[in-house]
DNA sequence: AGCCAATAATTAGTGCACTAATTGTTAGTG
DNA sequence: CACTAACAATTAGTGCACTAATTATTGGCT
């Protein structure tokens, strides 16, 4: 079931390293193009990418935790770390320790960052036109994003060392 | 034609900002992780996925300048600089400039980054295992972003002073 | 109380990715 | 031939994103 007996393939394997064919270059260019057109939009509210998803998840609750926001976004404290401080500096949030656990970060949005969310209501829709896209091309789009997510977190182990 | 007037929307714009809703969310998200599933096979290789990228480039045609892969990978010739550096530090290309053009930067494949090829055949296949992806899955999810790259190069104009 | 493992955030260090500025080369123009 | 505009690559500087190491706190355990 390897393959070596496999007696019909579609496409010879040595067409698999072809470029064009690669899905990891088509996703990686297709997320740094697509942030690229977030960027003008964004920079309007003095935002960068990153920065504008922190926003959106404190947009939904207030006062969140640093390990709370790195879990929604699914990334490092260790990365959200110097995001955070860059958008305290830009008055959006406020960084305290937690009253009865002082390990935690509470982060907190400030009146401007709050405010900001006014302005943000726009860019879904901006983004759409720039894009061409309706809304249901980009619910189809999520969706499949968001299966291979999902299949990234459960991949086959590395060596074979470790069950499904 | 804006928003006001509309009688019937599917979803209150409200709802637009969250974050599970976000495709440029699920698309970097997803951009990081797949890059996540690479990273240990490309590892063992000595390569991280950006220098995969360029050695796949380089495999498909050995010498190219630096101008001409960086038009093939759609990046900036100074992001690609360093990573040519590095990867010359290991032993897998030359830098030299061109014979009748000093401006031009030939990149040539050494014996050991030619070599290397043999290891990456198995590459694509890994990940796609890795992944429970069929390759027809792959090849859907290649056209969706294709189709998404191209969307990003003709976008709307930002502040319709520009035709398309 | 004193010890210790677990937890939460930060810092250090490497490598991308972008823009803007620089250096050097080429080619066109008077 | 000098001047200049266009071109190719690099460097400087900012900001992500990751791993590993560090600091500080918490809570369990004897």
């Amino acid at each position: 079931m390897a393959a070596p007996t496999a007696p019909e393939t579609a496409a010879p394997p040595e067409d698999d390293l072809l470029l064009e064919r690669q899905l990891c270059f088509a996703l990686t260019v297709a997320s740094r193009s697509v942030v690229g057109v977030y960027k003008p939009v964004l920079e309007r509210m003095g935002l960068t990418h990153p920065q504008y998803l922190v926003m959106l998840a404190l947009w939904e609750r207030s006062p969140r935790t640093l390990k709370d926001i790195s879990e929604a976004l699914l990334h490092e404290p260790a990365t959200l770390s110097p995001i955070l401080r860059r958008l305290e500096e830009a008055g959006f949030v406020t960084r305290n320790r937690i009253h009865g656990n002082e390990r935690a970060l509470a982060i907190t949005l400030t009146e401007a960052g709050a405010a900001l969310r006014e302005q943000a209501t726009s860019v879904p829709e901006t983004i759409m036109k720039r894009l061409h896209l309706t809304r249901a091309e980009v619910a189809e789009l999520h969706r499949a994003m968001t299966g291979l997510i999902a299949a990234t977190q459960h991949p086959v182990a590395d060596t074979g060392d470790k069950l499904a």
